[in-house]
DNA sequence: AAGTAATCGAGACGGTACGTCTCGTCTTTAG
DNA sequence: CTAAAGACGAGACGTACCGTCTCGATTACTT
């Protein structure tokens, strides 16, 4: 019976959302994540309260507009083809190498920001670490029903190697070549079978 | 033939240091990273200036006093020895992941620092980081001069997945146990030769 | 016809305003103009940016708490009536000394301030000296215009003698009495004509 | 019977005293009394610690420095001869007024800190002030003395009115000149006998 | 010649205050 | 209700001085 509320007051401003998620993702790559609340909103021309009113913190305002990018966005392996999985993993890597490779030094920034909030932690695994985790895995279990790799390993210890070493060279600014998203492919379907 | 300028002025207190140092590493470990600069030197009962008299910033302080305990030194394989290298790489991070265990939180947030400060990155990996992926990449050179790994893999590579895996794990909650130890060195020398 | 702007944003809180300018006032008396700004805010209940909203130094905001007393302001000598002008000078230095008995401490003060400050020197001499000054010079040219003291004499010098007079026994602390002020009100009479 | 205790120990470096007074007296005529002891000792080429084994606080320095001074001295009026006093009395103003012209910043920040802390008011008033004020209070006893003013009139407050007129127009940035020196010594003067 | 005492430079130290900055909340007027 | 503007309490930040202290070296008098 819900009394639809229909709707009071002035409507939210959907431009000031957007203002200021261009605005957070603009400076955040300029200065890092250490930009002032007060540089943000004073670049996206909109009050204090109005962030306030949309976001509790910085890191959700942030996350949002870095999710709000295409570039995050990872193509799901076609696990349906007859492509060998080895090849499918070595595609999948080169993708996603080349996403942090243009934006490296946000996601550096963010996941900084994860270890030092909890919550935001939660939210930064939940919608950018595990989805990827999971397309790997799938690819490694289906490699496995494919026969081509062992069937005793364990693909989610397999994913922490790849996505490690993803993360790894990524912190201590080590390249991210194609050469070295084949090599890694590479290590774990190395011996086949 | 440098003659010793002995030294001038009053000299520096050592138990002002140390006090510092102790009180950063505590109050991080209880507080996290967070905490004020003004927290730690009442906490160790010293004044501003003597704190920036030694240390620029909060992070080479904490830094300092990171590296002074005992825990974050590891112990070299022995390469002298005849025993297998995927034994000796096994035990290797088992240690590792055992001080990691210990001092998770530490780690995560001295991490968080490193990406946030390109200066304290430096130093934290050429302090931290690289030593151990020496420690590694030497074991893995090691096994395949022993002809227990194929001469072809790339070492550097190899400490990528096993360092990224570890790192990973840390930074999303996965667990470090033994067993995990364990199987990564398995992988690593999968298949023998 | 100026568009009144109305105005935007919160308004300043006038209760902080009297706050910061009673302790202000109250702890320069006790303590002298060193007081801390620290201890004005504590004193006056008042985050530190509030005070720093208002004004931007020590000396403007005890200036403007010091001219908000009743006692800084004298009473004009009333030149309409046909008092012996003689009596009125009396009259009007007398109450100065009053002011001058009771605030001493602070006027040292804030003249020891106005030296130090050219900035507050200047706000100083015109809000609180010439106003003085012209009183008693528009009193002595009335005086000559009455034929009460010789029309040659400098009615300028003679207010820089008798408020010379009264600074510098401030100054170097010896009374301001009501027999004084006669005596000085005597000597700038002295002769008639 | 005083043992003289000769003295022991390293003396004093004096030329250490003479730089930190030139410096001091430098410093403060360029940029006030504010500059910091730490500036003065780092012009005068001196250790922290040679300055307060000499003076206590920067204004007792200051105050050497300053009486060390020649142009701080007047010539006592003589009284011995036959000139006319009113005409010693402006030939005594004229020269203070000379003096107070060439160094009137540093007297009034020297004033100034005589404000504040009482203990140096006491010395500048005995050091300075008060020979004036002899000087003057001398000058017209002899001149009632040899009747040239009126006997019942107060010397002491009459040297109020002129010290007090030549500080006033010093404190207040009125030019000092001489001939206000002739009309302030005709005003004490005036009438005659 | 050895001992004693004070000075000097250099600079560390605890302390206090400063003015700026950020944060997240609150209060007003306007739409 | 929402927006813009901006005041507000809280409190950290890095800097500047202050006056004292500690040290090693130096310089003189005293024994």
């Amino acid at each position: 019976m819900a009394d639809e509320p229909k709707h009071v007051g002035r409507p939210k401003n959907e431009a000031a959302s957007t203002a200021l998620k261009q605005a957070a993702i603009m400076l955040v790559r300029e200065q890092g994540y250490g930009v002032s609340i007060t540089a943000i909103i004073e670049a996206a021309g909109v009050s204090r309260q109005t962030l306030y009113n949309r976001w509790a913190t910085k890191a959700e305002l942030v996350l949002d507009a870095f999710f709000e990018q295409a570039q995050t966005q990872v193509s799901t392996p076609d696990l349906e083809g007859d492509a060998p999985r080895r090849r499918l993993l070595a595609i999948y890597l080169r993708e996603v190498f080349g996403h942090v490779n243009s934006d490296g030094e946000l996601l550096r920034t963010l996941l900084a920001e994860a270890q030092i909030d909890p919550g935001f932690r939660k939210v930064f695994f939940e919608r950018f670490v595990s989805p990827r985790a999971e397309i790997v895995i799938d690819l490694l279990r289906d490699a496995q029903a494919r026969n081509e790799i062992d069937a005793a390993r364990d693909p989610e210890l397999m994913t922490s190697m790849l996505h490690g070493a993803l993360w790894y060279r990524l912190l201590i600014d080590q390249p991210l070549t194609d050469d070295i998203a084949d090599e890694l492919a590479g290590e774990i379907f190395r011996g086949g079978r």
